[in-house]
DNA sequence: ATGAAAGCGCTAACAC
DNA sequence: GTGTTAGCGCTTTCAT
C-alpha cells in the first residue's frame, strides 16, 4: 500500500505526448468540437497511455466558483436527514456538482463553523438544514458572507433566502379532520424533547382545526422534556384517568412509546384506542397493528429545494420563495372508527 | 441574494495591507513563531480589516496531498452507516482533516466511480465500506491506483489493505451458548435479502458452536430473498408446524417481522418463544417486550479503522492488519429460559 | 483550429 | 526574520 503518488500525469504531460498544447487538451476535455480529427486521436491515445485523469480541484481553483454544493444537516444518523442527504447527492451529481455533506451534530456552534468552512471552500451554493430556525446562527452568517444557498426543513420564511419545508400545519389539520370524521371526540397529542417550530405548528394547527371543524373535541397535550421515562409515566396516568379514543403522536419515538404503553395496559389498538404518528418509518409497516403515519415527502422536499438552489446559482433574482411541501396521511391498521365500547363510555360520560 | 462573490481578499491583499510579503503571512498563519512582534500585529490587523479567510483548497493544491479523507459507504439512510459516518467525521476533524462523505447507494458501479473520484481529488486517504466484500470492485481499483486507505465493515481480510470489521461469528456463537444455557434446544435463524459474507458468518458460526457446545440443539434456518411477505409466510408455516423455542433474527427488519408474527399468532414473548436480533435499534428498547439484540460497536469500529488509517498516512509500513471488534449481547425482556409449557411439549415430543 | 501567456490562492526553497 | 521566486494543475483570453 505504498504511496505511489507524485507521478500522476498532468494535462501538460498529455499535451506534450500528443504533440499539442495544454490548451487544446483542455478544450478537448470540455467537448469543444473544433479540433482536428487527427489531434483528437492523438490526445485520446495520450490520455490512455498516461492514464491521465484531471484534477477537479485545480480546475475549480482557476474558475471563479467551485463545482461543489455544500450540505449542512443537523444529524447524520436519523433516517430523515439520511434520506435527504442521499437525495441531494443524487441531484447534485446529475447537475454536475459534487455534494459535500457535513453534520452540525445539532450544535449551533458547529453549524456556524460549517457555514464558515463552506464559504472558505468557495462552494457554489449551500443547503442549510438549520439546527433550529429560531435564532438562526448559521443562517445569519450566510447572509453576512453573501453566500448563495437555500434553507430546508426547520425553517421560517426568510427575506433573503428561499426556504423549503414540510407543511406541518396542514398535515396536522388533516389528522384532526380525519379523526373527527370517524367519530373521535377526545384526542391526546404526545410529544417529547425540545420543542421546535415544526412541533409547535403540529400542536397549534391541530387545535385550531378542531376549533373550526369539531369544536366539541376534547384535546389533551402531553409535551415533556423529561425524557422517555417521564413521558411513559405521564402517558400512563392519562390512560388510567381519562383515556382518549385516539392518540396523535408528534414524533417517531413517541409513537413507539404509545404503542408499547397500549400493549402493557392491554389496550387493543385500534379497538380501544387509535394511534397515528407524525413521521413514518419502516418498522411501522411491520408492527401489529401496523401504525398509521404522516409521511413526510423527503424526496419532493429535496427536489424543490435543489431546483430552487440551481435557479439561484443560475442567477435568478426572484424574491425569496417560501415553499411548503404537503405530507401524506397513510392510514394503516392502528386507526379505526370509534367502537361501540368507546361510544357507550362516551354517552355515559355526557 | 446577489452573489457578492469575487472580491474575497487573498493572502497577497493581506500581505500588502500589512506591508509584508505573502510568505510572511503564510508563516504567520501556520504558527511560525519567528516573526517580528510588530509585523504580527500588522498582519492581524490586516486580516481583520480585510476579513481574510484562507482558501484551504488552494493550499492543498500546492501541497502534494489534500487534507481530505474520503469516506465511501453503501447507504446514507441506514442508522448504522449514518452513525459510522458521523463518528468518522468527528475523528477526522480532530486530526485536522475534513471528511468527504459519499454514498455508493449499494451499487458497485457507483462505488467504482467514487473510488476514482477520491483518487482524482487526491484525498489523503480513503475509507471504503464496500457494497459487498466478495468481488471488491472498488477495493481492486484502490489497489491499482495505489491509494492509501482502509476497508470497513463488510470486509474480508486483505493482503494490501487494513480491514476492520465486526466479529459476526463470535457474536453468533455467544448467542448460541446463551440460548443453550437457558435451556433452548430448538432455535430458528431468520434472514432476508441478499446474503453477504457477514450474514453467512452469522449462520455458520451459530451452527458450528451448537455442534461443539450443544449438539442436541435443533437449528432451522429460513433465509429468503423473496421479500417481506414471503418471509412472513415461511415463518408462519414454521410457527404452526414446528415452533422453535427461540428465534435468532439476522437483521433488524426480520426482528420486527418476527415480533409482529408472534403477536398475530398470540405467541407470548418470551414465555412461549424467545427472540434476539442481530443489530440493535432505538425502537427495540421501547417495544413490549423490549427486544434483545446483538449490539454492533459502531464507535469502536470507527475508532479502530480511523486510527489505522492515520497510522498509514503517517507512513506505517506494517503488514496489512485484519481486525474484528467484538459485539455485545444486550438481553432485554424478549429472551427468557424455556418455560414449563415449552418443556412439557418438548418431553412429549421426544 | 491551436498555442502562448497569465494567473486562480497558496506554499516551499532558498537567498538575503 | 523576511522576501523572492517558482510553481501545484488547470482554464482562459487573445493572438495567430
Amino acid at each position: 500500500m505504498a504511496s505511489k503518488a507524485g507521478n500522476r500525469a498532468s494535462i501538460h504531460d498529455v499535451a506534450s505526448h500528443a504533440g499539442v498544447s495544454a490548451a487544446t487538451v483542455s478544450k478537448f476535455l470540455h467537448g469543444v468540437s473544433t479540433i482536428k480529427a487527427a489531434n483528437v486521436e492523438k490526445i485520446k491515445a495520450a490520455i490512455l497511455a498516461l492514464d491521465y485523469r484531471p484534477d477537479p480541484l485545480a480546475a475549480d481553483l482557476r474558475r471563479a466558483r467551485r463545482n461543489i454544493i455544500g450540505l449542512i444537516i443537523p444529524d447524520l444518523q436519523s433516517e430523515f436527514f439520511g434520506a435527504l442527504a442521499s437525495r441531494f447527492e443524487t441531484l447534485a451529481e446529475k447537475e454536475g456538482y459534487s455534494l459535500s455533506i457535513a453534520s452540525s451534530h445539532e450544535s449551533e456552534d458547529r453549524e456556524l463553523e460549517l457555514v464558515e468552512r463552506m464559504s472558505s471552500w468557495r462552494v457554489a451554493g449551500t443547503i442549510l438544514a438549520p439546527v433550529r430556525s429560531e435564532r438562526g446562527t448559521g443562517a445569519g452568517r450566510m447572509k453576512e458572507l453573501g453566500m448563495d444557498g437555500v434553507f430546508v426543513d426547520r425553517v421560517n420564511s426568510d427575506t433573503e433566502y428561499d426556504t423549503i419545508g414540510v407543511d406541518n400545519a396542514k398535515a396536522s389539520a388533516e389528522v384532526c379532520r380525519m379523526l373527527s370524521n370517524i367519530g373521535h371526540r377526545h384526542v391526546l397529542l404526545l410529544g417529547l424533547g425540545q420543542v421546535s417550530k415544526n412541533v409547535r405548528l403540529r400542536v397549534s394547527a391541530f387545535q385550531q382545526e378542531a376549533l373550526r371543524f369539531c369544536p366539541e373535541m376534547q384535546i389533551d397535550v402531553i409535551l415533556t422534556t423529561g425524557g422517555v421515562d417521564d413521558l411513559r409515566v405521564k402517558l400512563g396516568e392519562q390512560l388510567d384517568r381519562e383515556p382518549p379514543t385516539a392518540v396523535y403522536s408528534l414524533f417517531q419515538k413517541t409513537t413507539l412509546i404509545a404503542l408499547s404503553e397500549f400493549r402493557r395496559r392491554g389496550l387493543s389498538c385500534p379497538k380501544d384506542i387509535s394511534l397515528i404518528g407524525f413521521d413514518d418509518a419502516d418498522w411501522m409497516q411491520v408492527t401489529y397493528p401496523a401504525v398509521s403515519a404522516v409521511v413526510q415527502p423527503v424526496e419532493r422536499l429535496a427536489d424543490s429545494a435543489f431546483a430552487q438552489l440551481i435557479a439561484r446559482l443560475n442567477g435568478s433574482k426572484d424574491p425569496a420563495l417560501s415553499h411548503l411541501e404537503n405530507c401524506e396521511l397513510v392510514i394503516r391498521e392502528s386507526v379505526g372508527p370509534i367502537s361501540r365500547r368507546q361510544g357507550v363510555e362516551r354517552w355515559a360520560a355526557t
